[in-house]
DNA sequence: TGAACAATTGAACACACATTCAAATATCTG
DNA sequence: CAGATATTTGAATGTGTGTTCAATTGTTCA
């Protein structure tokens, strides 16, 4: 008699429509869970982290950035492509250099609390 | 004359040690970088930007969440298992059933903050 | 103009990971 | 205990992506 949707009979039986209806009725577009899931995507590597925590400090070259991670310039070009596609840091030409900023203070706030969270959950690992 | 290190000859010109060394000085640990990426990994994926959506709502079920997010239990389960290891949400068993929540009011303001990006951003896309 | 150099780009490779599928575990009920 | 169900888990698969390597662009300077 009930029929089983797909091969999750979970559906019919455990599932409180209601709550399901009252939640869903509240959470963010689809589309924007989507940005701000591109946007955490972008901070997820350790070697953008790094380049942003280093912009953070001072405007900085290519060559620099890439003396400072020890790292091919080649690979932190192809970062900064990421970070400046998602609008995190923005640069200037002065000859044949590049010299990359931060883009959006918020990225810093970001940080700040990305750093909490982190320190919330130091103790356990190591 | 001058030693080529590796392929990067860019090293030996166009790099400022003091400006490289000042930098350096004031960056966060690898260590810590590292586990400042991996918070933001947890949060750069869509169906998991979802489910910690719904759960800043209300407690849920597995169960609630799979019909939610139209997903398989299974594959919410496996997301729940990646956020319950970054502490980001915690669980409380009722029977068979598994009733999680958030685990760490800073996720929240993370959102706060990566929607303000999001919005900064919002008129260039599509 | 041609050599040197900073930076970018594209292709290839290796690795990480989200979802699926199948099976296992745990709990409730008859 | 046996059957039903909620959740978890492991292996397999397909996709996405960071780095490397090689080549290219664009600039400076002799």
């Amino acid at each position: 008699m009930i029929m089983n949707r797909g091969k999750e009979s979970c559906d019919t039986f455990c599932v409180n429509p209601q709550t399901v209806e009252r939640v869903k009725a509240k959470m963010l577009s689809p589309a924007v869970a989507q940005r701000l899931a591109m946007t955490f995507k972008v901070l997820g590597e350790p070697t953008r982290i790094k380049i942003l925590d280093a912009l953070s400090r001072d405007e900085l070259c290519v060559c620099d950035l890439a003396a400072l991670l020890e790292m091919s310039s080649s690979a932190v070009s192809h970062q900064l492509r990421v970070l400046r596609d998602a609008r995190l840091v923005k640069y200037r030409r002065e000859g044949k250099m590049a010299f990359y900023s931060l883009d959006d203070a918020h990225v810093l706030t970001l940080f700040e609390q990305g750093l909490e969270h982190v320190g919330h959950t130091a103790g356990e690992l190591e």
